[in-house]
RNA sequence: GGCCCCAUAGUCUAGCGGUUAGGACGUCGGCCUCUCACGCCGAAAACAAGGGUUCAAUUCCCUUUGGGGUCACCA
């Protein structure tokens, strides 16, 4: 038996989620009760939606959940560098060799081409590449790419037959007919890989004994089986997790739109990391005898693969808050104590709000009446329930109103009082408001309150996770009232 | 829609042929108590449906239904 490595790797596009400390944690918890290796790797390929301060993050919030890595792009290890924008020759030379042993070919189909043959395809009820470069003798595209035309490398499908598999997690084999698998492209125009190329020569060269992942990997799997062929390599096993889900009516992989994904939205609000630990690991497994109440060093000792469940579990942020009063009951007072003054009762976080607040304090008392909104989670919005009202809007039209805002800064980068004031300048355009209509709405949704400190820089203190989250809140909230 | 995965209360789950179908969250009652919370006690609440296999199916097989994933030069 090949020693246990097994590893996560993120993209570094936003906030660090629920769903990779999920993944983590089994992964974690695998490699320790093995004695093998977990490796963090940083899957930053896209450099479209690649954003700098996304892998501090990772490592942020995996840190403060307490599960550390052996080898990764800070620490270092025998497989470096653990950052795949750095490995950019490697790929490119297993490209290659895929390119000269048949096992991939170069495509230069142009995205125009590609989205109209999509369009016939639509009619034709058809899906995949078309394979029109594949019938291009090598020697011509060899010319060709050295002619400076831009081009692609797919993996060459075989054209019949079937690939099999085994999922450790489910009965029997996977299998399925080549012909449901399309030319996947490995090597993008810009010379970097996609995941399914970047992933499979990693996982190999890396030696991960043991791929944990997401069912949202399963469908392409025979892919990447295909992959590790064509370079002749062995597939390691592979281990798909059901996927966390929304709650209500809307059981879909979990998404931001929907709850708080953010593990920093969990660190924010008060959640103690054993407790969220803890509780993502009851979703998908159980201890046994009826307990759910159990440590990280607890769970790595009993923890087995046969006491995974596949259905999807439903993020539940009711029992979570069980699990943390658990917690909190737990500690001493003097633990608790320390538990706060890390959180937020501190000095960095009273720096913060000193200056939002001190012209509107005659004693020092006020400060509490004045920033209790800064300490607590989601709000109640009943006492300022006649508030919220625009004169014309409708209770949907103000729902509307303030997810666009969301949707808004969402798609911008940082979280600055400029970004907020340009997108909420923009926002009150769109919404044909005047400033006195349009931001008490925010105002009221984010602090619960008519009057606070000023509001881009209220929500910058607050931060994005927990604005976000009162945001929708209160749309959701003021959309269902009568 | 094609392909694939999944299926025990509202939610997380136990169960791996014979159980009064167990636990937890939430909900509702009660006790405790100066209030509230904690704590304690109790209640309602589930095997998606139909066929097989079997002496016996929640459990094994098939079909249907339902839910989910995936069909990108994103991961």
């Amino acid at each position: 038996m090949p020693p246990v490595r097994v590893r996560i790797a993120p993209s570094p596009t936003g906030d660090p989620h629920v769903g990779t400390a999920w993944i983590a944690l089994f992964n974690y918890v695998f490699a320790k009760q093995s004695g093998g290796k977990f490796v963090l790797r940083i899957e930053d390929t896209d450099q479209n939606r690649a954003r700098a301060d996304s892998e501090q993050m990772i490592f942020d919030a995996l840190h403060w959940l307490g599960l550390s890595w052996d080898e990764g792009p800070d620490v270092g290890g025998p497989h470096a560098p653990y950052r795949q924008s750095e490995r950019a020759k490697i790929y490119q030379d297993h490209a290659a060799k895929l390119l000269a042993n048949g096992g991939g070919y170069r495509c230069f189909c142009t995205t125009e081409r590609l989205a109209k043959m999509k369009v016939q395809q639509e009619l034709d009820k058809k899906t995949g590449y078309d394979r029109l470069c594949r019938r291009i003798p090598a020697a011509e595209a060899d010319a060709r790419a050295a002619n400076g035309e831009s081009f692609v490398v797919r993996l060459a499908v075989p054209l019949e037959g079937t690939v099999t598999w085994k999922d450790e997690l489910r009965d029997g084999e996977q299998s399925r007919d080549v012909r449901d698998i399309d030319d996947q492209v490995l090597l993008k125009s810009d010379g970097l890989p996609t995941y399914h190329l970047a992933n499979v020569i990693d996982d190999h060269l890396m030696e991960i004994s043991h791929v944990i992942r997401a069912e949202e990997w399963m469908s392409s799997t025979p892919k990447h089986v295909l992959t590790y062929r064509a370079f002749g390599w062995t597939p390691p096993k592979f281990f798909h997790m059901p996927l966390l889900r929304n709650a209500d009516k809307d059981k879909t992989k979990i998404s931001k739109r929907k709850n708080p994904v953010s593990i920093f939205y969990y660190r924010d609000s008060g959640y103690l990391p054993q407790a969220l630990l803890n509780f993502l690991a009851t979703m998908g497994w159980s201890f046994g005898n009826d307990r759910e109440l159990f440590s990280l060093t607890e769970m790595i000792e009993v923890f087995s693969w046969d006491r995974v469940s596949l259905g999807g579990p439903v993020f539940d942020l009711a029992k979570l808050a069980h699990f943390n009063e658990q917690y909190v009951h737990k500690l001493s007072d003097d633990e608790l104590a320390d538990e706060l003054i890390g959180w937020r009762l501190n000095r960095d976080y009273f720096k913060q709000l000193v200056p939002l607040v001190r012209n509107r304090m005659k004693k020092l008392d006020d400060v509490i009446p004045l920033t209790e909104f800064f300490f607590s989670g989601d709000l109640d919005l009943t006492p300022v329930a006649d508030q919220f009202k625009v004169e014309g809007a409708s209770n949907i039209d103000l729902k509307k109103a303030i997810l666009a805002f969301v949707e808004a800064f969402e798609t911008r980068d940082g979280w600055t009082k400029e970004m907020l004031e340009d997108v909420g300048a923009k926002w009150l355009d769109a919404q044909k408001w005047t400033l006195k209509q349009g931001y008490p709405l925010l105002r009221l949704a984010t602090t619960g309150r008519k009057a606070s400190p000023p509001l881009w820089e209220t929500m910058v203190v607050l931060g994005k996770e927990i604005t976000r989250r009162r945001l929708r809140r209160a749309a959701d909230w003021i959309g269902a009232r009568k």
